[in-house]
DNA sequence: CTCATTTCAGTTTGACTGATATGC
DNA sequence: CGCATATCAGTCGAACTGAAATGA
């Protein structure tokens, strides 16, 4: 059940009146992204349902689908996908069990286990993705260039929390 | 550590060699704001811990603040936080084993609970707002402007979601 | 009685740590 | 040998569901 008014418009005057105005409209770009996240995650959880799915594991299933051999190490999944390694194999166990991928074993390096999408996977990540798509993954109502503009801003945001760039 | 590239920018190009630019540019909006959440929660958990607060239990606690008398009853809460009453609950339970917050019973409403930050709650709660202004809670580097268009922007996601108006 | 409020028990999920096995 | 890779066991946090208790 929706709110009656914005939340975050509500907190954000909470925050102005006992902090200055910088930290204050911080405080709310940052809620902003928390709360849209949350929302969305709702919303695609719901989606991938009948897929057996959940989007960390439609995430992995993706990543998988856009190599081309549809096949990568636990390690280099993880490095992607920003997670620990034992968080991926934790995933990847879930896929198995679902026959939506397989491990095999890498070919030179024994150490490595080297998971593959599944033909049933990549049949799936298809269904799913068009599931998404028919909603353009919840953001009907926005426009192209807010949407541009968010991946803008967000790269910035991200470029300075230390997602990418500055190789060290 | 950083990734050379882009990540979202990679996954975009693999989307748009498949998909029409439409999803692939709602994807790549949707993986922006949920990459940018968690770079951010890791950071505000790394910021929080000295306090013993997560960034949910730093939410419950700001909340509490902002209340004219310091209290609210836990389904009030959970319906500003938009979480199920038993994880306010739990996270309650959390707070109130810190000394931070405490159940006091409702002087009118024999069925309900309310929690009341204690004054500990309030130090803590200025203490850990203190460390996460100082570094402007991780968004140092993104112009005021942009800060303010990324709220506008995510405003108008959130209520086309459902996170408030259209009342009903 | 019905409805509302909270708690409790139990489950799910994802992420982590640290120890271990294996192979480069 | 040291280092890298993955798994395993165990923990933690947060969210949920559904049942039970209590009281409006």
């Amino acid at each position: 059940m929706p709110l009656k008014l914005d939340p975050i418009a509500e907190a954000r005057r909470h925050w102005e009146a006992r902090w200055p105005a910088e930290p204050a409209r911080a405080m709310a770009a940052i809620t902003s992204i928390m709360r849209s996240q949350q929302l969305l995650l709702a919303r695609f959880d719901e989606r991938l349902k009948p897929f057996r799915l959940t989007f960390p594991r439609y995430e992995a299933l993706m990543l998988l689908s856009f190599t081309t051999a549809g096949e990568l190490p636990i390690g280099k999944m993880g490095e992607r996908l920003q997670v620990h390694r034992s968080s991926v194999t934790n995933v990847v166990e879930k896929l198995v069990a679902d026959g939506l991928a397989e491990r095999i074993p890498h070919p030179t390096d024994g150490r490595a286990t080297l998971v593959r999408i599944t033909s049933a996977g990549r049949e799936v990540a298809a269904a799913a993705t068009e599931v998404l798509n028919a909603d353009l993954f919840g953001l009907r109502a926005l426009a192209p260039a807010d949407q541009e503009e968010l991946v803008r801003v967000l790269r910035e945001l991200r470029r300075d929390v230390g997602d990418f760039g500055r190789p060290g």
